[in-house]
DNA sequence: TTGAAAGCGCTAACAT
DNA sequence: ATGTTAGCGCTTTCAA
């Protein structure tokens, strides 16, 4: 940080040193209206020389929007939020759109405040970023520009929302095991009162239908999203049902702590028990022994949409509804050998 | 996202409606100049009937500053950033001051043009995110406005640059174990290349120094972030050096993999080993059996002092130079029987 | 092809 | 106590 700070050119300058008036000196830096030549690259050579950049402020007042969007936790941001956050700054940057961060921390009288405040910076449109799919009461009502919620349902239908296909996951997660052979299907799950736990479950018992089978242990088991309760679910299951020959995990934490607990009771996976998680979180992944197969529900691309329909909406006004993602089944040794491949769902 | 967007009023239609000129309807906005308490109200009233919010471009060309800073990442952001990135937000909202998100992904040519675009906006300051202790190259020179690296260090002397204290962190770590009249203590941690592991292993040889004790093992085990090499270490370790009585470990994750492996070579923790473990990441601190006692660098405050920093060189100018952040030691069941306690820790 | 002027919404100095 | 005016930096008519 010296002191000797760069000086900040106008265009007031640049058209001065050009010998142009500003407004020549405008159309010349944006290409618009009918300059000669010689004028037009002056004008931008000096501009370039001395790395002017015009004010955005000034543009925007100008323009009547920004090209900037608000982006608001929920609940604070974790693990969840992350990828999906940095899918829609990617797609925004794409456009040149800059994001405003607020961390709303589940605190309605927060959230309120960022919201005047996203308003008072005249920013284009809002993004809510949940990490549950439960529905939320909105944002604000007819506020002036367009809200997209990500990763979080709001309780008014005419809101657009994009969400991970919890279903689909489960169904996809399920259809492998089926696939690779497997009878005696168990399920052991988050707590019951989540909504994308009774989703999973449902895709999962849907596909086990198709195919003719019952859910190994007569019911998916609801506990909890901790390892411990992986274990804790992995013995009740097998001292229930001893021929289990498969496990769908309603994460990976729980696959980590089923798989430990397979292994201490001495049954090998995949040999004797096929794993699969949900979530494809990397550490937990690499550190089940053997490698985890897991459901990745592309929260990077929930973002991503959640961004492109929020420029849509900007742009051209969009219809509410929910948007779903397609999962994608992340598969690796704890459901076939060694053969690392990747098996693309259908939302 | 009904159509029936709200109108979006300036202060001319509040000083119309008030009957007032907009000069007026400015200062009993701002609660400035002199006006009679009833216009003053009456203006009030109107704005707040309305629901008035001033524009902050308008605002912010005028004032020569907009409120905003910029808060690029350079390694994409991930685990670490997170904390740190919650406090700047944190602190930097008491001000009301927004924070635009870049996402560096640690392509340089992607962070000069996010700089630029910042600049363009007009930010009164740039918040340099990193993950790393290790030195890199400064965004930029002679920048218009002030610029603080937090959890990175840039190149230049003349920078500021908030750290947490990794030596301090190993002090604080040995010590807690020293404390415990562990006299063998091992210390397994990433690879060496990381300046943070050899800082927290530097820290962790002078505590050992102090107290008259030659680590166990003869020396640290560098080895990689991962639990895979925690396993390896406890086993290489014991192996070396049987009675080890404590393992201080350069991360959680190698913690919770070296705790793993005690459990299956039947040594008890805390009785026989103590173990403590850095960064305080609850997900590896809760799946260790039992509990683990860790160092917390207290990323969120580091991310707190960048931001005030910055606002402080954005007010009045700052020096640069080299800022740590004190950790503070968790302590669990992995150290000590059932009772937790926090120790602070000094800088 | 270029220049002059108006105005985006707001604040601050100066008049009244 | 209130109104008027200038101007922040830029784009966009419209006139020359």
């Amino acid at each position: 940080m010296t002191d000797a700070k760069q000086r900040r050119w106008t265009i007031t300058d640049i058209a001065q040193r050009a010998g142009v008036s500003v407004g020549t000196a405008s159309k010349a830096l944006n290409g618009r209206g009918s300059l000669r030549a010689e004028t037009r690259s002056r004008v931008l050579q000096i501009a370039d020389h001395l790395g002017f950049e015009p004010n955005a402020l000034a543009r925007s007042l100008l323009a009547g929007r920004s090209f900037t969007v608000g982006l608001l936790t929920t609940d604070s941001f974790g693990r969840f939020s992350i990828p999906m956050m940095l899918g829609a700054e990617d797609a925004l940057g794409q456009g040149s759109i800059s994001v405003f961060l607020c961390d709303g921390r589940g605190d309605a009288e927060r959230e309120r405040r960022y919201v005047r405040t996203l308003l008072s910076r005249r920013v284009d449109g809002i993004i809510v970023a949940g990490r549950r799919v439960d529905p939320r009461p909105p944002i604000g009502t007819d506020l002036p520009v367009p809200v997209v919620y990500a990763m979080a349902q709001s309780d008014d239908r005419q809101d657009l929302c994009v969400l991970p296909d919890d279903e689909g996951g489960g169904e996809l997660a399920v259809r492998h095991l089926v696939e690779l052979g497997r009878v005696n299907i168990g399920h052991i799950s988050g707590p019951e009162h989540f909504e994308c736990a009774r989703r999973r479950a449902r895709g999962a018992m849907t596909v086990l239908a198709r195919a003719g089978l019952s859910i190994s242990g007569r019911k998916p088991l609801f506990g909890h999203w901790t390892e411990a309760w992986g274990r804790e679910g992995a013995a009740l299951l097998l001292k229930k049902a001893p021929r289990t020959d498969a496990i769908f995990c309603g994460s990976d934490q729980i696959a980590r702590g089923v798989s430990d607990a397979l292994r201490e009771m001495g049954r090998r996976v995949p040999e004797d028990i096929s794993l699969v998680g949900f979530d494809n979180w990397d550490v937990m992944v690499d550190a089940c022994r053997p490698r985890l197969t897991t459901v990745d529900p592309n929260l990077t691309e929930v973002g991503r949409v959640a961004a492109r329909e929020l420029l849509a909406a900007i742009e051209r006004g969009t219809p509410g509804g929910v948007l779903t993602v397609a999962p994608r089944l992340a598969v690796s040794d704890s459901t076939v050998g060694s053969m690392p491949v990747e098996l693309s769902g259908t939302a």
